[in-house]
DNA sequence: CTGGCTTTGTACCGGCGATGAATAAAACAC
DNA sequence: GTGTTTTATTCATCGCCGGTACAAAGCCAG
């Protein structure tokens, strides 16, 4: 009678400490010593100093006491925090249209062993994604690395909280398919979470999640890439047919109410322009993926999974071409336009381009500018910074972007257990 | 020698402790008693207490022991937590076509007192803002209110962070008037936020600050009318001319990098349709806003600052004119094309409209659904709720909001000095 | 080479807010 | 009335963080 303790109350379980924000700076290379740690989270030196000593002591960065480079400073040495190379991994997985590829990433994006994996895809994700993880499993298998978590990449939209595919492009995959759970079930038939010592199951924190390729690009983009330090990030890319969108907001993934934001394909761009399956025509889907590019230069399409390539290849090597150049121009003007739309909406203070959209920012940057700056209404937008992407993988860094984010937020709820 | 304290750090001012958060679910109405106070902020009874008799100590919520109306539940009573409605308030002001408008409004979103102060609007900011600000003075003399803070609503883009009215409509502005820094100015000229009792200047916390008059009126529907609960919620409306959109992810309002984000009016909705400024055709701003609407029912437009109550009267009285139905029609399809691309875009979990727009979806909700639904690419964003906007004057709540936000941020801060 | 100067890293204490348990209070059910 | 349920309040305690002092490690001037 009398005391019932509590009612449970819903803990927000906000993460211990500034622990979390303190291996996120390390994680993302903005925090090299302990000096600018202690600025960048704005607490003491000795908060600082005692919480990149508990990142040491959970095995997750390095402390180098050797002076850091840059030798003009005045004062003490600082000693360089920097990710421990050693450290733990996650698994990274992607699924695209030429096969699949399973990696193992470090802390700081840094992958530490790929296999590639490319095989067709079956129209099974049941068995596709067995094989990722068996791939994985064997990667882990090699290095003895510790596991802590596991990411997708899938070239659909996913919508949340349900973790289903909505629109596999190219794989042919029931729409709708529940890949995050699949996932899951896999990892953990595998045992690929479980800790190496203890005999025990699979961590509670850790994270097995999926998501939309092109939304994880742009995450690994900013947190590692072209995007680092934007605040307002807008990335827009192609694969072979269509053309995806995401923003990073604040650092985290915007993915609307249901996973299905920055569905940027259908913003009409040529009121002339083909018939796109949405049920309007010129959508940016249509007018600017490399299909579109191809047949715009005049040239016969090959087989889909090779129509990037054939871009790329049309762009690096036939430029001289007229038909060549003008197809570019036309492509230029038309993702100008439809860029404008999306800055008008969005008002990014960066954007990151990908695949063909990448390729045609390389070959005419000062065109596509002036396309998007004329196009949208404020003088501003002119400045936005129109960048290509950086990283290689990107989808696969972003999958296991995914799977850092637990540690990230609470590095012990994380690893403790 | 030796010791030199700390270097300034640059402190983040996180708020002291749970203060804020919880007189944000007071301000909002989400806290009407201590015990899911508890639950919403995932503290202990104890914290919960402790924080409400400081918000009760500082003069800002009241807590009434009359057990709060809800008859059937068990247990003890909770006592009832209420905005106190003899506490501080804020100067909200707006300027529009029609003329000015000024303000007391208290927490909750309660307006205390007005004055209207309808009069043609100069082409000299100064004098308008003198005007408002006056009229708040006088309000604020008359109450014997202790002022926290002032918010502006301009009908016009406001860049940040410079505090410029970027394209004032329907007020002869110069495009690019520092509006918030001749807000402010008057302000401090007119000694509204000097604490009443203490001789001092004003209080370093306080805001002084201006917003898009469309953007305020989604951040008072998210806290206070049709967007409460929303974690993202979307907001289109009409004044007179042109159309504006707002975005309030997570309760802030998204402004974008520079404060021009959510310009949805020209997202292309009719490939054949009028010319728009913006060098396109057929633009949301020029064929959804009331002169659209009164010119496709057949009719005569009136004076631009009438064109809105014009087509409400047509709507409400001449309905069943076929001439305004089909109008009626043609505007909602319209409308719906282009919701359903913005959905598509930012995937909301509502939309709210306001002006005309409230009126079409009044006038046939199920059509305009059904369009936004057919024409957004997810089955899912059928669902998405449209409703109309609750509050009147919600442009005045909202720039109220902005000057509330450091009280809600931290309490302490902003009252204590 | 030696003694300032500047910046970085560490030890210690104190404050403050939150937790957790116990107790009191106020209704309803029987 | 008595027991149950939910809510409010008091109190001891814990842990994170801030502030201070001090030690360490390189430049620079003489």
């Amino acid at each position: 009678m009398g005391g019932v303790t509590q009612t449970r109350t819903t803990r927000l379980e906000r993460g211990r400490s500034a622990l979390g924000p303190a291996l996120e700076l390390v994680h993302t290379g903005r925090a090299p010593t302990r000096a600018v740690l202690t600025n960048q989270l704005g607490v003491t030196r000795a908060t600082a100093g005692a919480v990149a000593a508990e990142l040491q002591a959970l095995g997750l960065i390095t402390v180098d006491p050797r002076p850091g480079g840059a030798g003009g400073a005045q004062g003490r040495p600082s000693h360089r925090l920097a990710v421990d190379p050693e450290g733990p991994v996650v698994l990274a997985a992607q699924v695209h249209a030429d096969g699949f590829r399973a990696a193992l990433v470090g802390l700081g994006g840094r992958i530490v062993a790929t296999a590639p994996g490319c095989q067709d895809v079956p129209a099974d994700p049941g068995h596709v994604l067995a094989a990722v993880v068996e791939a994985g499993a064997g990667l882990l298998r090699a290095s003895g690395r510790r596991c802590l978590g596991a990411g997708l990449a899938v070239p659909s939209a996913v919508a949340e909280p349900e973790g289903t595919a909505l629109n596999p492009l190219h794989v042919a995959w029931p729409a709708g398919a529940p890949v995050r759970d699949i996932f899951r079930e896999r990892v953990r038939e595998a045992g690929i979470l479980r800790h190496p010592e203890g005999g025990d199951e699979a961590p509670p924190g850790a994270a097995v999640l999926a998501g939309n390729d092109i939304n994880l690009a742009a995450l690994a983009e900013h947190r590692h890439g072209a995007g680092r330090g934007s605040r307002d990030l807008l990335c827009v890319a192609t694969g072979h047919r269509g053309v995806g969108g995401a923003l990073v907001l604040d650092g985290r993934l915007h993915t609307g109410s249901s996973g299905l934001a920055l569905e940027v394909g259908h913003v009409a761009v040529n009121p002339e322009g083909r018939p796109c399956h949405c049920g309007n025509r010129g959508c940016l889907d249509v007018e600017t993926d490399p299909l579109a590019f191809v047949t715009a230069a005049g040239r016969e399409p090959g087989p889909e999974v090779s129509l990037l390539q054939q871009s790329r290849d049309l762009l690096r090597t036939e430029y001289a071409d007229p038909a060549v150049r003008d197809a570019a121009h036309l492509l230029v003007d038309r993702l100008g336009l439809g860029l404008a739309g999306l800055v008008n909406i969005l008002n990014p203070d960066r954007i990151v381009l990908g695949g063909l959209h990448q390729e045609l920012l390389d070959a005419d940057p000062e065109r596509l500018r002036a396309a998007v700056a004329e196009r949208s209404l404020w003088g501003r937008s002119g400045s936005v910074p129109i960048l290509p992407s950086t990283l290689g993988h990107n989808s696969l860094v972003g999958a296991a972007e995914l799977a850092w984010q637990p540690v990230l937020d609470d590095p012990l709820a994380a690893l403790g257990g």
